[in-house]
DNA sequence: ATGGATCATGAAAACCTTTACATCTTCGGT
DNA sequence: ACCGAAGATGTAAAGGTTTTCATGATCCAT
């Protein structure tokens, strides 16, 4: 009583008079089809409201058309907007995404992989960083992976291919930014030996300022993990060693916030006594006090990109480049004023 | 090539010598089966890798133990966390969830049907605050609604059973504590008449002062959106007309950090000359300077909740209330000092 | 006319389950 | 010793498509 029978491909066949292989052909392949019975038969699905079943259309093409999207953590805030080029993207072509929700549990991961594997979804897209535990358990010999696109962050030690930004470019720009306005001491928050993203930012950093001539002090690079509380942390470091920039550069927006948080705790009048600036363009950069100078991640594009290039993966092609890297933006606000001081 | 044929339900009869309805019973229902057999196809699973085709499943059984989930914007702040809430409850009840970014385009809310029409999905969330267009068209009858629950906001003049938070209740409270600091001019930003959420919240701000025996001063209610700008817009315009509260109550966080930016670009000492609340407690409520006061939603709770609310309804329970609300909690940071003049 | 393409259509298999119904065992009670 | 009930398993249908292969029809070139 719940739905009233929905038509199926054999009532419009039916009452277009021709057999069901036809109506089939005349749906997805309507050149196939001569166009008088094209005709009767488009009439006949108007009638019934036909639409086809996808439960049925997937089991026999082994295909969902469904793209599953696998995220640690889902209130990150480089999530949602990447998330919308990917379902735009998807929905676009006619695919539908599903969320799993892994929060870094194995289990979780590894449970998400029934999608996988019972052809629930095609193909799948990794903000994870890491395959999911228990893909490509046995890739001894060929790999017999999934087809998927990593995002966000790369998967560490494999060939799946990676859409993000260009970390080291974007660094680059933001330390040359910092560079023309006159600042020669400037601190780089956000070192880590983990974290692919850090490291690639601190070699931006480091070419602009080798590209510049300027020496990099060792005492400028302050550890940290992109959090905010790293950020805080690095800059009340930086106070009790005495060894300050005139402008802080931090790995991402998160970490930016703490800095400023610290240094407006200090009662410091920014940006006119320090300059800082992040990475990435979240959404409460531009709410800040001092509002945020920082490099803009392309997230809708990112996401468009990968979802296209999984699509293409799936449609059989050999991907062009292993690796996209968009480019980013640099955003001007607030927290950046020229240097007062040596 | 790409996957070496699964196992198939007939590879682990075959292997443990029985039929496919065995293992099919031996699975789904293993007190049917006898203890030896069982033990038999269970070994043969375990060998095999078998896992059961769920486009099969689904076809047979015309449910996919998928959520829709319908939101008009992924990127809103109230959105990822209620997310978090309805696909952990999902997953832990062995349902996926779908989502489909509407952007309120009726043309993606009717196309996005089709997961429901063909059985893709067996119920729907909707953060849409309407019916998606195209459903319920021939509804003068029976409703012939699929099974759905409403969250973040109820679904205008329907039965559409709703989960958030109680606005009235939550308003009330925020004023109430401003009252008890002390202040008596208190502004509401956020009037709205299109609005279902804004004209609760409202309401519970008359309850509070008029509880007090607090005056509604008509001048001290502004129009607003809820956007940042609205907040902002209407806080120039009480300067403008010059009648000023001690204290703003805002409908949201957004409309409050509009207050604050404004507040803060005249020079204004806060909290100390005015004390600001908002609603919701949005991630960067904890960031802004001065940090936010206010009304944090329940938004894991939400979710969950709904989810429950919505798998009910799937298995063909009757709602017990069509309408779930849960409290808000005030979160006490600094945004908000006792009142220092009348 | 005739032979061979080309084109339009239909019959039926395949995709993989779940489940109603039938069959066969087994067992307890008389 | 027999009957009936209960329990375990198997057979086959149904769910709604897509697609291979076969069949007929049409058409062009010889």
């Amino acid at each position: 009583m719940q739905q009233q029978k929905l038509a199926t491909i054999e009532d419009v066949a039916a009452i277009a008079g021709v057999s069901i292989a036809t109506v089939s052909r005349a749906i997805n392949e309507p050149t196939k089809v001569a166009d008088a019975t094209r005709r009767r038969v488009n009439e006949a699905v108007a009638r019934t409201g036909y639409t086809t079943n996808a439960m049925a259309r997937s089991l026999r093409m082994r295909r969902s058309n469904m793209i599953l999207i696998l995220a640690p953590d889902v209130g990150d805030p480089n999530f949602s907007n990447i998330l919308v080029g990917l379902e735009t993207e998807a929905s676009k072509r006619g695919y539908g995404v599903l969320i799993g929700n892994t929060q870094n549990d194995p289990e979780r991961e590894s449970d998400y992989l029934r999608f996988i594997n019972s052809n629930q979804a095609d193909g799948l897209i990794l903000f994870t960083g890491h395959l999911p535990y228990g893909v490509g358990a046995g890739e001894e010999g060929g790999t017999r992976l999934p087809p998927m696109v990593a995002v966000n962050e790369p998967v560490t030690n494999s060939a799946v291919p990676y859409v993000g930004v260009d970390n080291f470019e974007g660094a680059r720009i933001a330390a040359e930014h910092l560079i023309s306005q006159g600042h020669r001491r400037i601190a780089f928050i956000g070192h880590s030996t983990t974290k692919a993203v850090n490291g690639l930012r601190e070699q931006g950093y480091r070419a602009a300022l080798a590209g510049a001539g300027l020496s990099i002090d060792p005492r400028l690079i302050l550890d940290g993990d992109g959090t905010t509380e790293s950020g805080r942390a690095a800059t009340e470091q930086m106070f009790v060693r005495d060894v300050l920039p005139t402008a802080f550069l931090c790995v991402n927006d998160a970490t930016a916030l703490g800095v400023i948080i610290s240094l407006n705790a200090r009662k410091y009048d920014l940006p006119r006594e320090f300059s800082v600036m992040g990475f990435d363009d979240i959404s409460f950069a531009s709410f800040v006090t001092p509002s945020l100078t920082t490099m803009k991640q392309p997230r809708l594009k990112i996401g468009e990109e990968a979802m296209d290039l999984l699509l293409a993966l799936l449609a059989g092609e050999q991907p062009a480049r292993t690796e996209v890297l968009l480019r980013s933006e640099l955003i001007v606000r607030n927290s950046v004023s020229r240097a007062a001081r040596e």
